[in-house]
DNA sequence: GATGGACAGTTGAAACGTCAACTACCTTCC
DNA sequence: GGAAGGTAGTTGACGTTTCAACTGTCCATC
């Protein structure tokens, strides 16, 4: 007769010790940020999202790529851009080459106010996260949060 | 005549792959152990907020200390209590010695439903987490964010 | 023993995210 | 060439979170 569940494997104090300090930090660090992006009339989502477009090639993106890129469900950025275009930071246009595509573009008003946002936002990163730790720590995160993402699906 | 704003210290671009793949990692990470909880009805924050609860003196906290336990706004965590009461996972109770305040006590289905959803859940956190790092990436983190949580307020 | 200020928690409306269903288009393959 | 199945994006309804305003209680000070 084979055991079918096995007995869970739970986090020894030390383990459980810091995943509960990422659970806190990680809430806290987003807390700061958003915080800081509001005084623009931001959120980091929003802002991830100029970014990603800012760098983008004649800064604009298909809205699957951009979901793909600033980890936002699909209907979830469809929604984000309408906000978002309403306010004047993007426009949407239709993509030639796929005609079920749709290309999510920076206007001048999106990219000036990341540029005026981005600075603070920057320093921001800087004094809540970059520099609050060792630059060997720092390292170890971006080792460690690749692997987290190399993590198959299942 | 003093210069008010300094030219902005961008991240370079070794610190700027870092905290991508931070955002990227922790944004998976989430999603991952969600979807894994919502076999049980419950999100991460629910979670956090039965552990805290199974582990308190009695079952039970006070709503602020709850708030401050699993890092959610005071009215988040009103709008969740509430909720959970409705599915019968939690009662409120007045407190005696401090008449404003509100004991958010665990109930036996509640404590039954955590004891369901621990092993998986656990399971989860370290296949997504815990195992995927070197044991040294790992502590790494803990000392990262014990050091974003000492970054002081302003 | 009143008054002002802080603290605990709640409320309701508006903003936002999620989910499942949907349209439109592209691709493959017979 | 047309059916089947996949991909891109949107929609609207629903549930959740946020925000500002509010009630009630405690505490300090006069």
């Amino acid at each position: 007769m084979s055991q079918v569940s096995t007995a869970p494997r739970w986090l020894d104090a030390e383990q459980q010790q810091v995943w509960r300090t990422y659970l806190l930090g990680s809430a806290r660090l987003a807390e700061r940020l958003d915080a800081d992006l509001r005084t623009f009339g931001l959120d980091l989502g929003e802002y991830e999202i100029l970014v990603t477009l800012s760098e983008a090639p004649e800064r604009r993106a298909r809205m699957s790529e951009l979901a793909e890129a600033v980890h936002q469900s699909r209907s979830r950025l469809t929604h984000t851009i309408t906000r978002m275009e309403n306010a004047g930071l993007v426009d949407r246009a239709s993509c030639p080459t796929d005609r079920r595509g749709v290309w999510a573009h920076l206007t001048d008003d999106g990219f000036r106010l990341l540029e005026s946002a981005a600075p603070r936002h920057v320093e921001a990163v800087r004094r809540n996260f970059v520099e609050a730790m060792t630059a060997e720590d720092y390292a170890a995160i971006g080792r460690a949060f690749a692997a987290v993402l190399a993590v198959p699906a299942d």
